[in-house]
DNA sequence: AATATATTTGCATTTAATTGCAGTTTTAGA
DNA sequence: TCTAAAACTGCAATTAAATGCAAATATATT
């Protein structure tokens, strides 16, 4: 039986019953385990199926929704936080953007800090309610399924009408010549609408976004004031980021 | 059985009764508690359900303990949102009020009907995000800890700017003489809001609210057009409410 | 067709993940 | 405050994954 025969037949077994057993699956076709284990494996490289502990499951079956990366490089997501919340002092006036670094600054604020925040993202907006010293104003304004925030002309305006101490923003991508660019127009958008919203810009950004960079671009990096990543300031994969007028934290 | 699929089966009885335990997800699977647990543990931290001490809730209902009954009557509210689920045509534009009722609509609201929907409730935002036919938009505010929802000037300025087809609001207590009535100055506020966003004002409230009253007025019965309940319309606990102009579904 | 080369496959071994259990600590609710 | 139920911890047994290697099979070239 020819691999690409095989490979067939595991991707219709997975459609059809949405999940499939390694075990089953080598009995099915009088191969090894270890071979449909390297289909599978090569099949989920493709995405064309994930493949999980013991077997596979479709991809409309797993459980890939927007919240579900959030446990991705998550040790420096925390760090990022900690260093944010260093700067924050009792009855700041912040702006918290969307994304999972922000999403974890808000889960670490501690409960005794008073602080009003704002914030375009649904998911930072309930983990704030958590915090009983904490004002909460959600920017309103039409939802992005994917990354879960307010965004377009209203929000765009609503946030033309607040100046706050500091906002909190996240990035897909940084780089020292392009700035802070993304994949999607809208978010583009919305995210210079948080930064002109605010005193001074924080860029929360896990080191490995560091040096990348995608169509749209939200602004150049001398826009930023201060930019935490989880390395240390003297890390040398941050030089090339020390000669613009940005602090580096 | 695979973890993925088990964590599946999960994730969909939190979704359909909102709050499960432990031991009888342990029971229904065939695993023991630990792995529950652990499932549970993993779930959360993905944020895709809430873990409490016993069991799980759906972000929905987060803050609620799930033996407590704050998710009581929830077939009642099923039914509720049902009927009013048959008011709706696509290319429909409606304004969704928070509480549990409406969450409830929300949730139900079938994947195929085209809508726009407002709502100032961080809960049904989240539910409706997951229809992909309904673009979403949201009224921003000050958020109330624990309605979860916006209110203050904001929301009540940017809720005058807009005239929905239909609004659908819960309530705290309602009396034919009294009208619609709430313990809480701010949401009687947001609520008037509410009510004057739309043409049409849907009042869903369970029969055991009927014939109670509060402190805060939020509007007479008269201004509702239609009220929503789990009775058939017919029933004589609803006759009090027959004398106003409010059709009764 | 024959040979050389590359790919694929199965097996043994090591490594890692999952699960249930027992004992202890913590929690919720009376 | 007290008590029963639930959560956590460490542990052992089971099961799956990864790795290296040799045999088998497929592919390409002459």
């Amino acid at each position: 039986m020819l691999k690409e025969e095989r490979q067939h037949a595991i991707l219709n077994e997975v459609e059809l019953h949405n999940k499939v057993l390694l075990t089953d699956l080598a009995d099915k076709l009088n191969v090894s385990v270890d071979t449909v284990r390297r289909d599978v494996k090569e099949l989920d490289e493709e995405n064309l199926l994930v493949k999980v502990h013991g077997g596979a499951v479709s991809l409309g079956f797993a459980n890939h929704s927007p919240q579900r990366n959030n446990v991705y490089a998550l040790d420096k997501k925390v760090a990022i936080a900690k260093k944010a919340i260093a700067l924050l002092r009792n009855n700041s006036v912040i702006l918290i953007d969307g994304g999972t670094t922000c999403l974890e600054l808000a889960k670490l604020l501690p409960t005794n800090l008073k602080l009003t925040c704002f914030t375009i993202s649904l998911p930072v907006a309930m983990e704030l309610l958590r915090k009983p010293n904490v004002e909460t104003i959600f920017i309103g304004g039409t939802l992005s399924r994917d990354s879960q925030i307010s965004m377009g002309p209203s929000a765009i305006h609503a946030l033309s009408e607040i100046k706050v101490d500091y906002s909190f923003i996240g990035t897909g991508y940084v780089d020292t010549e392009f700035g802070l660019t993304e994949f999607d127009w809208d978010v583009v958008q919305t995210k210079k609408a948080v930064i002109n919203a605010s005193k001074k810009a924080v860029l929360l950004c896990i080191s490995e976004k560091l040096n990348s960079q995608h169509r749209f671009k939200t602004c150049s990096l001398n826009v930023i004031n201060t930019m935490i990543t989880e390395l240390e300031p003297w890390d040398t994969k941050l030089t090339p980021f020390k000669n613009q007028n940005t602090q580096i934290l």
